[in-house]
DNA sequence: GAGACTAATGACAGTCGCTGACAATTGACA
DNA sequence: TGTCAATTGTCAGCGACTGTCATTAGTCTC
């Protein structure tokens, strides 16, 4: 079935990624060279650039998996679900398998550590948001598609969508820029914020209006 | 006052930002190169790199000035205000005032049809989302300073902001991936963007949840 | 108004990300 | 085993960007 062949190259794709990151998080990423990833791995700069479009890419690898997932888990929830909520369970489910997900190419520290360089390094941090753009794009097709709305007639689905990603990443970088870089604690910190998203959006921020309403 | 090495300087800004927006317009981002720019404007490419930090910059510096303007009307709108009419407001501020920012340096199609460019271009879109994203933060302590909460310790601040922002730049793409790049259909793109937001994060978008409820 | 001071610029060399082209290598498969 | 195609290495080159240093050109003083 996976011919030789085929297995060499997932091996240096994952080689690359391992030597890339470990690079990235103790030198910096400005500070590594594509040539010293490649050199790590004993390739060639040359393919170095036929595994992943630019020096971003390799950076990004994993969280892009985790994204597809994402789109994945949210296709498959049922259709009758309420919007936001479909959202909330498929970001629920991503976070249950991500450790595995993570583990199967590198340490999970390692990726933890990465997500600090990333927040903290402009190049790579619009490449990432960039990347979240798209994945953005994907789920409002994918919500038209659910409510059975035309995403160009109505703009519930884009805004929807917007608002949710919009505070997803502001948890991801509420966690990222901080120490404790655990799993678990960046799990929390992005049902926090969700959780706050209808309260925030009342007219009235009276400390009576703080009691979250779960979406579960 | 204004010396004439102060009035000179600016002079080369603006010709600088005029040539390469005109360049990016006509030929694309990616097709045009820096020394092009400095070129047009007699200037070597290492002066060029004095005045802005990298390419990106001179495409988005319009932008960036425009951001400021949106800080500034947010910091003086009245504290007692809700959060989220207060952004709006400001919003609606700098709608106004921005046709007249911008003929001050080009011709207000030129800067539509560079929107349309930005969107379109990847490296240059990222650009855009990190500085739309470090404007988020200084909302975020700005609401948080009005509200007098602490925005380590309560995430609404971050949570409305983020939810805002990304309704806004949801809008922005919208209107910029079309053909009709005129100032007024993307004010009011963005108006009906932002009306949708409560709605959208209804559980049920039965048809009657569909009517919008104004902040005005 | 001449000269001293300093900011702005130009010229040049060099690094790094990235690409195209072509030759060499190495699995796949008959 | 030999042929074919996929993968890789080498090399040459472009463009973004930076450090350095000499040169130019406002500015300020006497």
């Amino acid at each position: 079935m996976t011919g030789l062949r085929e297995r060499k190259k997932q091996r240096t794709r994952d080689a690359l990624i391992r030597a890339a990151h470990e690079l990235f998080v103790t030198q910096g990423y400005d500070a590594t060279t594509v040539d010293q990833i490649a050199e790590a791995v004993d390739v060639s700069q040359r393919t170095f650039f036929r595994y992943f479009t630019n020096k971003e890419e390799v950076a990004l690898s994993l969280h892009e998996t985790i994204n597809d997932r994402f789109y994945a888990s949210l296709c498959a929830r049922p259709v009758d679900e309420p919007p936001l909520q479909s959202l909330r369970r498929a970001v629920d489910e991503v976070w249950d398998e991500s450790s595995r997900t993570i583990t199967e190419i590198l340490p999970v520290e390692l990726h933890m550590q990465l997500c600090q360089v990333i927040e903290t390094t402009p190049s790579l941090l619009s490449a990432h948001l960039h990347h979240y753009l798209l994945l953005e794009e994907k789920l409002v097709q994918e919500i038209a598609r659910r409510t059975g709305l035309d995403d160009e007639q109505d703009p519930r689905p884009r805004v929807l969508v917007a608002a949710f990603a919009g505070v997803m990443r502001s948890a991801a970088r509420h966690w990222g820029m901080r120490g404790d870089a655990s799993l678990e604690e960046a799990r929390r910190s992005t049902h926090a914020f969700l959780d706050e998203l209808r309260p925030a959006l009342a007219s009235e921020w009276g400390r009576g209006t703080r009691v979250a309403e779960r979406d579960e």
